[in-house]
DNA sequence: CGAGGCCTTGACCGCGGTCAATGCCCGTGG
DNA sequence: CCACGGGCATTGACCGCGGTCAAGGCCTCG
């Protein structure tokens, strides 16, 4: 089941064998089901995990009770609530599967140990906080240069599985807004 | 001029003399006057800026011309156009200096041949990144679950300086709101 | 088959943007 | 040193996007 991941990293970098089979050795597989979470606020993110199919979420609640989601990781992407990993401490955010699926679970304890004993695992690290910053940066700057509608055009040109595969209610935590606007968003077209 | 950085350095990682004046000996000093343009739209961010005094900002400009700040950097901190340095691609922000004040410029190519060279750089990189990472979130929740009052309440409390020292222009665009709202937001306390 | 969650639609409203006018502050040059 | 000009701040009138509340229909799953 790691063989999956095994491509994903062998594309992104140069590293050996030995180094790739120590690095998948820490990874434990996981089934996960629909709406199960993974994470709960005030909880320490304790794993990174790697999604082999389905969708993994990250959001969070508002005073009012609406749902905000800051991310959503499709096949062959990595997601944990990274300020809790960082810090190792309490987050504000969830982690739910949003459709079943089989992840990769990475310890934050083998985290360490192979930042510190495989030296590519750092190089690692930090295209993964490259990728993590630009995504978010992205995400900034669409929320403020762009309305809902504009904001829901480009999500279906860019990810439109996003769409396909989720519910109104989770896209519209996505984008931002209500269910309802994202409704009359859609008439609109 | 480079034992402000010295000490920022020394505090924050476990760096020895030789690393610390190898590294040091790659920055370059740079005296900037207020509304100095240090990068522009289209061009590739060739340096990496430690501001010793005064302030620094990133900012686009949107379609209809109105200028949205990203990031300001005060004394001691670090600021770049992130995705393109990361990247070395063109960048769809501006740098400005918002202050007189001096900055330590490190191109490049330096910070390449830090990475390869001074073992502890990468751990200072990932510590950027993480950083930026954590900030560029946390101002991304603070847009959609705070309304322009609140993030204008929250920004007096956290960083008041920010009031204080720039234009109400400035803060404005960095709030993600005109100046006519900023105004009517602070007779409103 | 029943119940609860999701989606849609309507009525209403408030936050913040837009446009415009005026006043103020400050840097620059005669 | 003063006069001028341009940018910045304030205030008012107006409006539109998107939120809120409520009702009704549909789909899914137990």
């Amino acid at each position: 089941m790691t063989s999956q991941l095994a491509i994903h990293l062998q594309n992104s970098f140069d590293i050996n064998h030995q180094e790739l089979d120590k690095v998948l050795g820490f990874f434990k597989y996981k089934k996960v089901l629909k709406n199960e979470i993974l994470l709960n606020k005030n909880e320490t993110a304790k794993h990174l995990y790697f999604v082999l199919s389905g969708s993994v979420r990250a959001f969070f609640i508002e005073e009012d009770g609406l749902e905000a989601t800051r991310y959503i990781a499709f096949e062959n992407n990595f997601i944990t609530s990274l300020n809790s990993f960082i810090k190792q401490e309490p987050t504000n955010e969830y982690l739910q599967a949003t459709e079943n699926g089989e992840l990769l679970a990475l310890s934050y304890d083998s985290f360490k140990t192979l930042l510190s004993t495989v030296a590519i695992w750092k190089d690692f690290y930090i295209k993964q906080l490259e990728v993590a910053y630009t995504t978010n940066h992205w995400r900034l700057e669409s929320f403020i240069k762009m309305d809902a509608k504009q904001r829901y055009d480009y999500l279906i040109e860019i990810y439109p599985q996003m769409i396909q595969r989720l519910s109104n209610k989770t896209v519209a935590s996505y984008l931002g807004i209500t269910q309802e606007s994202l409704s009359r968003i859609k008439v609109k077209r």
